[in-house]
DNA sequence: ATAGAAGTTAAAGTTAACTTTAAGTCAAGC
DNA sequence: GCTTGACTTAAAGTTAACTTTAACTTCTAT
């Protein structure tokens, strides 16, 4: 059933997923993906790993770290291709926190909105201020160390 | 014009605007708020960087890096309190590029919709590989470092 | 006058997601 | 037999946005 042929070299893998060498390492040292090894220590990725890595891509895409994605790939079977079942519970659950942070985002352009004309930025009961909802966090940078301080509010 | 009531220590800033002092010796540093010195090189703060700050937080909410936030501020007046118009003319530009943001992950979402049930992670073709939209970016972590090898396609 | 709170700077640490580098191993082709 | 290309590991570098630490200095209140 695993032929010699069903196997890549990390080089061949890394052309065929269009991912590099290094990300490939990286990613297994992380659990999301696995590999077996040859003489000289040398990896071999199996082909249903090929399937993995794009869908590790995918989720990146939809905005998922990778925490994230290894748990999602934690449901999945290692060595065996992902099915179209497999598939669809995968990224049903990931449309789902998709339409949640488009909801989030939609909330706070509400906001803003609201807050464009009135000049509120003054105001100590601004929404904008005292928004607390799950938006933070959809930017760049690490968003875990914003908030360690409680937020009193502006005070002018 | 310029009473020394106006001027807070960095302590009194940190806590009237809820930031850390460390983060307030940052964001000088990153020029996105300024300060001036008194006696013994001690930092005092304008009232008017409190709004300043305040705008700065906002526009983090908003998912915007502190590079963007300080191009926008660039077009604030430092020592004056920004006035209503000021904010208009941010919030605005601001809510172009939140809805831009919004519009780009529905597309996502719809594409993601398209390859639920098709299982189609095994096509060349597949709408979610090929996209190159500007939603990467969305999600957390470094997203600059993504997409330095071009993506030759799953190839499976 | 002196303790203690608050400030100052420079440098290093943190997380994510990788890349780059260094130094060495292995296999294949000529 | 030897060069070349592919591989291996461990460690350090990168960016963003801060925090933490170390080593001092200064202000404030008693």
């Amino acid at each position: 059933m695993k032929k010699p042929e069903d196997y890549l070299a990390i080089g061949d893998a890394a052309k065929r997923s269009g991912v590099a060498t290094s990300t490939l390492r990286f990613y297994e040292t992380r659990g999301l993906i696995h590999s077996i090894r040859v003489s000289g220590n040398h990896r071999r990725y199996h082909r249903a790993m090929l399937r993995r890595i794009s869908i590790i891509r995918v989720a990146q895409t939809l905005g998922f770290s990778l925490r994230e994605i290894a748990a999602a790939l934690d449901t999945l079977p290692d060595q065996r291709t992902p099915t179209k079942r497999d598939w669809e519970k995968l990224s049903t659950s990931w449309g789902k926190q998709l339409d949640q942070r488009i909801t989030d985002l939609q909330n706070l352009r509400d906001k803003l909105s609201g807050c464009i004309g009135c000049g509120c930025l003054s105001l100590k009961r601004c929404t904008l201020y005292n928004s607390d909802d799950g938006a933070a966090g959809l930017g760049a940078g690490p968003r875990y160390l914003l908030g360690d301080e409680p937020w009193s509010g502006p005070g002018d």
